[in-house]
DNA sequence: ATGTGTGAATCGGTTCACAGCC
DNA sequence: GGCTGTGAACCGATTCACACAT
């Protein structure tokens, strides 16, 4: 589910708040849906709840962690260093999260020996050494759109299963591989269509998921 | 509908092809959606298809742009310039695509008059004048997760009602504004959990959704 | 009393399948 | 013959509502 990772911040700052107890009210309230949700998504996990009491933060954020697989740290190697891959390269954000941006990779000789932080750019041609030397686990895709479905086939030839494609493009990989893409032109293009909903007559239904009308 | 500006990207590419007419089936493959669907997103938009040719790919493209409002541009203010606000900013994918960034704003004193780009920093505090001034339709929160709703909130206040949210944390806004967010950690996490999935012994259901199987 | 865990009802979106038009 | 447009069937996810544990 991919409400888990929303779950599981909530609950750090719980955590930090020292709240020892929660409710699935309280928890659902933080993480912007409804109880009935927050009950059925953790009773996925197991019956970590006490019946009248809530759920223990510490004991839940325990379990979640580990079966989110974040009790232990994923490298990640990032292909394509143009403007979007060094900016991805230089956001902190990663590697305080457990995903240490171990590689920048391209395929521009020119680019090739380059350094951006305290990483200098690799060629892609070298991606299963890279992968196997930094034990990469986590390959980030940030060319242009006609480069994403080589990558892509690149990665996972490497070894590398989990990919998260920045490329405006689709792409499509293994059953054995994980996919999840951002696109960022994409969003802007539904917040267009929405402020253009706004001003001239609306024809198609409302936003939905992400807009939560203000409590 | 989110796959609308995915059919769009397909069609410009079919329209550089010099291809003039398309069939629900082939922009299916290529948006990496099954036919129906396309048929059925396709005539929400209205009867613009032909019984036994197909669909006209210029003049579907004509349609499907000025629905998504795509036909002008639509300014970005970027807020918080942090790693990430930079990084966005360095990007130039936005300009490109119809949504120039016409205004950095910050918080903090000391970073505002700073330039990045063409661009030098404002104080959010002039975040109506900047929004009035610079016609900024659309506002991006690239700050750290505190200050997220109250940026969203002065957003608002200030007439932009469009906004994107990197910042990890979960934000309300009142009915007549729209947002969306970009949550990179939580893509991350979305990833190795599946990762751990496929290390240890499978316990939850797999992916859906962006992860089609290899055609 | 309070709040979880969960079957049952509901809802929205996807897919099927075919009538209708080129 | 081929492909769209769309009602109907289907399916997963959300929500309801309540028995049950503390």
């Amino acid at each position: 589910m991919a409400r888990l990772p929303v779950y599981l911040r909530c609950l750090v700052e719980q955590a930090n708040d020292k709240t020892t107890t929660i409710s699935s009210e309280r928890l659902a309230e933080l993480a912007g849906v409804n109880a009935a949700k927050v009950r059925k998504d953790l009773s996925y996990l197991g019956s970590y709840g006490t019946r009248g009491v809530g759920y223990d933060v510490e004991y839940l954020l325990f379990q979640m962690s580990r079966e989110l697989g974040l009790t232990q740290d994923w490298p990640v190697a990032i292909v394509g260093v143009g403007n979007l891959g060094q900016a991805l390269a230089n956001y902190g954000g990663f590697g305080d999260r457990g995903f240490p941006v171990v590689a920048l990779v391209d395929a521009d000789p020119s680019k090739v020996g380059t350094a951006h932080g305290k990483l200098s750019v690799r060629h892609i041609d070298d991606l299963p050494d890279i992968a196997r030397e930094l034990h990469v686990s986590i390959g980030i895709i940030a060319t242009p759109a006609v480069a994403a479905q080589d990558v892509a086939d690149r990665l996972v030839a490497a070894g590398i299963t989990s990919i998260l494609n920045f490329a405006p493009a689709i792409i499509s990989v293994p059953p054995e591989a994980s996919l999840r893409k951002v696109d960022l032109a994409l969003e802007l293009q539904i917040l267009s269509f929405y402020q253009q909903q706004r001003a001239g007559g609306p024809h198609l239904p409302e936003p939905s998921g992400t807009a939560p009308a203000r409590s």
